[in-house]
DNA sequence: ACATCACTTGCATGCGCATGCATTAGTTTC
DNA sequence: GAAACTAATGCATGCGCATGCAAGTGATGT
């Protein structure tokens, strides 16, 4: 794995990412972190976890995940909750509406996934790698 | 590769890329766009590129290229050259400062590239993922 | 003239870093 | 033991940056 191989696997990447992003955007009005967020909040316990939590689990950074947050709650798909045991703790809780949108979601991201999978293997210069990634 | 592996791999794809990003920011003042643009422009012919060409190299927005050209233009690591034939093209050109930082960056790149999956090979998560990029 | 192409620019968005605020934990002092 | 100081932790916010999209500019071709 040389540096010419690591950028054949970012050009997979960002491709397949913004195909993911566009079909989320135009099918159900929410990003890509909006949508990793809701699935992780909807298989946890309770739909809740820390902010810190959420954050290791979607790879983002501590402050995206607060405005992340800020941007579910206004659509409100998830809910702050306060920690009752350590008051400068905060749940993030996904609602039932966020269960919904990412009930309707999930066909949509596993679809286009695949999509863009079969589009990128039929691509020459990148379908060797996607067809090592699958097997 | 379902959900969950595409997952990890944009687990392993983020933390690589920040690393990338950083030892390049770190000893060489430049991002990791300004990299790839180099590299690129540095094994072209005669060290040069019509924007739309290095912007499908490094999957980059062409707006995003006009940008990133302009940086580096402002560094004193590239210039714009007129198209003679169309003009309306333009040429982003390494110059010869360019091709140093390129030369000098380049170790470092490489190097943080085979840090940064050793890291990951370690990871009990991504070990797997990267054993079988590497195979 | 009109359409097209290559690039630039205005704008909105999402991200990371640094910082600040509130809470908690640990340590010293009396 | 209680009060007071000093970190350390969890999150929110200000700021700047890179990016994508959409509209604009100018050159080319038909």
């Amino acid at each position: 794995m040389d540096a010419e191989h690591w950028d054949r696997l970012g050009a997979l990447h960002t491709r397949v990412e913004q195909e993911l992003a566009k079909a989320l955007q135009q099918h159900h009005g929410i990003g890509l972190s909006e949508y990793r967020a809701l699935a992780r909040l909807a298989r946890a316990d309770d739909g809740e976890l820390r902010m810190q939590e959420l954050a290791d689990l979607i790879g983002l950074n501590q402050s995206s995940v607060s405005r992340l947050a800020s941007r579910l709650e206004s659509s409100g798909l998830t809910r702050r909750d306060l920690c009752p045991d350590d008051r400068r703790g905060v749940y993030s809780v996904i609602t039932d509406q966020g269960r919904d949108v990412h009930e309707q979601a999930r066909p949509t991201y596993d679809g286009a996934l695949r999509a863009a999978l079969d589009a990128a293997a039929a691509d020459g210069h990148l379908g060797p790698l996607v067809a090592s990634l699958r097997s």
